[in-house]
RNA sequence: GCGCCCGUAGCUCAGCUGGAUAGAGCAGCGGACUUCUAAUCCGCAGGCCUCGCGUUCGAAUCGCGACGGGCGUACCA
């Protein structure tokens, strides 16, 4: 039986309990006890359904307890403790079974599929093409990359997306800098304009440019080619970029593709809605041109420009009709994932696209995830970042100093999204030996070892499910699989939630748990060749369970160290 | 000013749909390698969970108010 559905058959029991006893209708919510000592799995429905039953919380908790008619071979145990929780153990035969099944398919088939090839689209990064990536976007990758691996291994169809703006002025303001550069290299002088990009990459690309074209362009004459130039080398960098960390994603989704048309339609759908203060969409001042979306109507704090004097867009409004572009492609779940600075532009597009299509509807299959800044600390001082100013640390440089693209991922799961997060550069690059991804590769490594070891020796794992419990009655192999039990519901509570940062969690407790055990215990054992397989059986699970939670977060499980 | 996020051990952070003695890593101190990888293990020490008020049988967790930090408050993205 599957961890999740025992535990929703223990739940059920105790609900027609409670039901039947006391005539009270209520979910009965199953948690993981903090201690090993208060049982593999608990319940508060005692204390919480005292007041409704008119009865002490410890009198409940008895009576459910010896009515929950649980069965022997998955539950062991049903006992009352302190003052009124329900707290259940597994039987060894249902841990071991469950132990067989992840050293034999791994972690995924243990999980019940709650996606179930539901389609589901993650955006992120989406940094727009005007220089490196930096740290922000570093954390932002890892973030999209492990809310999207987390889908995929809880059964849905995943399409990751990238989406940038090369239509407005940052792209125009690129291209500028980018003929200053260029006028600089033939001694002509043309300054980098106001708010411009300064970054040094603007000048080899300038190199580049001047070799392929010769030095006869001019600004503003030649702004397309400038800015043309500039946005496809500086999407080449972030594609690099990306490269660095492993990320790839299956779509790059760009700005332009939906001017004017797919814009044009959202203005106009837009357009046609009434609020009670009047129409949505409004011109002023009054034959300008101008047109502003009424956001206060919808409750937001302002109303925003979309459709400026000079008919250029502001950048909500091509947001906007990329949203309806994504709503329109049909995933019935889409995740948005932005840093905090977008929190205000994302609000308006949120209550735009809820007049548009109904607040159920985006609420139901629109998910935004915002995340905090990262701070940046060198010398155990914290660095000021600009990108056009362009004194900020890179991606690149992040992984590089880090040493790895493993050690940049796992260190920022390790916070969850919405908490500002210091990242010490002097840390991570000399983490190298107590770093907490290491402390977990490296028991996967161990474990390794430990099985080619014994295959050198003719002995594998067991693969008698429930039936090598008794070989496996050790308080330290009780532990661990009772760990490994709950890995799949703790995977899928993680993904419910959206936070990648809890599978760190589970992957550093099952670390410590296997240290304990391989230190305790001796897996392979000349003179008790059935026990040392069934204790085989027990590592291959562990193993497998790491790295495939080390495989939702994009990071190796490697086999040897 | 207003909106959102955060404030937990010396440092970096988990825990937050209220519940059983508040956790981890790092830093500190003391131990364990003739044994499947010591990138490991075992032990010690370290906390008015920013403060105040409230709700509750019960609050790190919920509400209100301070204080402190971050982000936003563009016709930049």
């Amino acid at each position: 039986m599957r961890p999740e559905e025992a535990r929703r058959l223990a739940s059920d029991r105790l609900r027609s309990a409670l039901s039947s006893r006391y005539g009270i209708e209520r979910e009965v919510a199953l948690t993981e006890p903090r201690l090993e000592s208060f049982g593999d799995v608990s319940s508060r429905i005692a204390l919480e359904a005292a007041g409704p039953a008119g009865a002490k919380p410890r009198e409940i908790a008895e009576a459910l307890a010896s009515d929950a008619a649980l069965p022997e071979d998955v539950f062991a145990s049903i006992s009352v403790e302190g003052p009124g929780y329900i707290n259940l153990s597994f039987s060894l035969a249902h841990l071991c079974s469950v132990t067989s099944a992840l050293a034999s398919e791994g972690l995924v088939p243990m999980m019940v599929a709650a996606g179930s090839g539901r389609t589901a689209l993650v955006e992120y990064v989406s940094s727009n093409p005007t220089g490196p990536l930096n740290i922000g976007h570093c954390r932002q990758a890892v973030l999209g990359e492990a809310v999207a691996g987390l889908l995929e291994a809880t059964g849905w169809r995943v399409e990751r997306e990238y989406y940038f703006n090369d239509a407005g002025r940052q792209s125009l303001l690129l291209g500028e800098s980018l003929a200053a550069r260029y006028a600089e290299l033939h001694g002509d002088s043309h300054p980098v304009p106001e708010g411009g990009y300064r970054g040094e990459y603007l000048l080899w690309w300038a190199r580049d440019l001047a070799g392929e074209r010769g030095s006869a362009l001019e600004w503003p004459a030649d702004s397309g080619l400038f800015v043309d130039y500039a946005r496809t080398r500086a999407m080449e960098m972030i594609k690099g970029d990306l490269a660095v960390l492993g990320v790839e994603f299956d779509r790059y989704f760009s700005e332009s593709s939906l001017i004017p048309e797919a814009v044009g339609e959202a203005l106009e759908a837009l357009g046609r809605i009434e609020t009670p203060s009047g129409p949505l969409i409004y011109e002023e001042p009054e034959g300008s041109g101008k047109l502003w979306a009424r956001l206060t109507a919808l409750g937001r704090p302002e109303d925003r420009v979309l459709l400026r004097e000079n008919g250029v867009f502001t950048y909500r409004m091509p947001d906007i009709a990329y949203h309806l572009d994504k709503f329109g492609r049909g995933y019935d779940l889409m995740v948005d994932i932005f840093g905090s600075d977008h929190l205000d532009t994302s609000k308006d597009v949120v209550a735009l696209l809820s007049a548009l299509l109904g607040e159920e509807e985006v609420s139901r299959r629109l998910r935004v995830i915002l995340h905090q800044f990262v701070t940046l600390v060198r010398d155990g001082r914290k660095v000021k970042m600009s990108t056009r100013a362009a004194n900020f640390v890179t991606l690149r440089d992040l992984v590089e100093e880090a040493g790895s693209p493993d050690v940049t991922r796992y260190l920022f799961l390790t916070r969850r999204a919405e908490a500002q997060m210091d990242f010490d550069l002097e840390l991570a690059r000399r983490q190298s030996d107590d770093n907490p991804v290491y402390y977990v590769q490296y028991a996967c490594a161990r474990i390794s070892g430990i099985l080619r070891n014994a295959l050198a020796e003719g002995l594998s794992p067991a693969t008698g499910g429930a039936s090598v419990a008794p070989l496996l009655a050790g308080a330290d192999e009780r532990s661990l699989m009772r760990l490994l039990e709950a890995v799949p519901v703790r995977t899928a509570a993680a993904a419910a939630a959206l936070e990648p940062h809890r599978l760190t969690e589970i992957l550093h407790d099952l670390a410590v748990s296997f240290h304990g055990f391989y230190q305790r215990v001796r897996v392979v054992d000349r003179d008790e060749p059935e026990v040392s397989r069934a204790r085989l059986m027990l590592c291959s699970a562990c193993r497998n369970t790491m790295r495939d939670l080390l495989g939702i977060l994009g990071v190796e499980a490697p086999e040897r160290m």
